[in-house]
DNA sequence: TGATCCATGTAAGGAGTTACATGATTAA
DNA sequence: TTAATCATGTAACTCCTTACATGGATCA
């Protein structure tokens, strides 16, 4: 199971309430992995009751009271067990493909439409991803004394979770990139076989 | 829910029992959908009660009897339903991702032999589906008289059943690539980020 | 003699989805 | 006044995984 992991990996990134987490699955944890807010409150209470967290109340005034999560020691050696210990690739569920398939034994014209939408769903995810890079990751002068500059005080040290972040991000950004490309593909495909809607 | 709409397709492409379905999603199916033979037999006896499937029995001789199953009617139309009715894309999973943005806070050289791993599986798959890819699907001789070969009687004639079957495998080879393409992307990482294992 | 293949299932539990429920504040 | 945001949860249900169970045939 990961989304105890996902949510330490998010609260030692910065503590927060179940709503906020909540929020962050929605957007940059996203794109790799996913929970509604019903889970995530689910989870926190047992990650609660197993000590992975610690739980701090926090009156707020025209709002509801919070309560802010943060990772505990416990939880901290929770994670860098399950980091050290192998995982297997998750399998891989594509819908989508399933009606491709299936296409040959109705109409394959008739999913043109569908496969165009969800074109357009990774087009506009890749867009927003591409947005996000852009914003978070500027690119950096190249630079010009390779191997001097990790005891040069006057360049900017390299931050592990910066960078993870944005390698993680990259991986969202390809995986946008390749369905979008299969899309295409698949589309010459279904309008190659039958010119009829 | 796909699992059911997936055995029909599968059915439908060739009628079998439910250990022969587990091995076809263990192989050919595997690329963009899942399931283990428990998960089958369970929703084989939901679907045999919904009047979707037809079973046989088979008596075999050296080997336990089977059931085979085929696709009825009613479960040609429930597949036709569903092939008309709009899907969401699925939301990613990928526990390595977590894992890499988890690195951030213990040790990111550590991760590389996972990583590694992983990059070896992924390759390994593209390997698999590239055999299969020229096993099942030689490259064709380019066509020189397009317009006229849809009249030809000479010509062959596109199998709708067997082109999208390529296209959905293009798609698992076109994923296994870009996971390769990535993890050595996050490797690169890894190994500036920390020099030390 | 031990492993693998064929072939079918049950049982228990964890993971995930959908619907329901409340209630104040703020912006259109 | 309608909708969205913040903030928390419960309940019911489906889906999926893991472990257990059986038993003959074949191959190393």
């Amino acid at each position: 199971m990961a989304l105890e992991h996902a949510i330490l990996v998010s609260l030692l990134e910065k503590p927060g309430s179940g709503y906020e987490l909540a929020r962050r699955f929605e957007r940059s944890i996203g794109y790799f992995w996913t929970a509604t807010h019903q889970q995530i409150y689910r989870v926190l209470k047992r990650m609660t009751a197993d000590g992975w967290v610690d739980v701090l109340d926090v009156p707020q005034q025209g709002r509801p009271d919070k309560k802010e999560y943060s990772v505990s020691p416990a939880g901290r050696s929770a994670l860098a067990a399950w980091l050290h210990a192998p995982i297997e690739p998750e399998s891989v569920r594509h819908e989508i493909a399933v009606k491709i398939r299936g296409a040959a034994f109705d109409d394959p014209a008739g999913l043109i439409g569908e496969v165009e939408r969800h074109r357009r769903m990774h087009e506009d995810q890749l867009a927003h991803y591409l947005a996000g890079q852009a914003r978070d990751f500027p690119p950096a002068a190249p630079d010009d004394s390779p191997g001097a500059a990790a005891d040069d005080p006057g360049a900017a040290a390299p931050d592990p979770g910066r960078e993870l972040q944005h390698a993680v991000l990259r991986g969202g950004i390809a995986y946008e990139r390749m369905m979008v490309g299969w899309l295409d593909d698949v589309l010459d495909t279904l309008r190659r076989l039958g010119p009829r809607g």
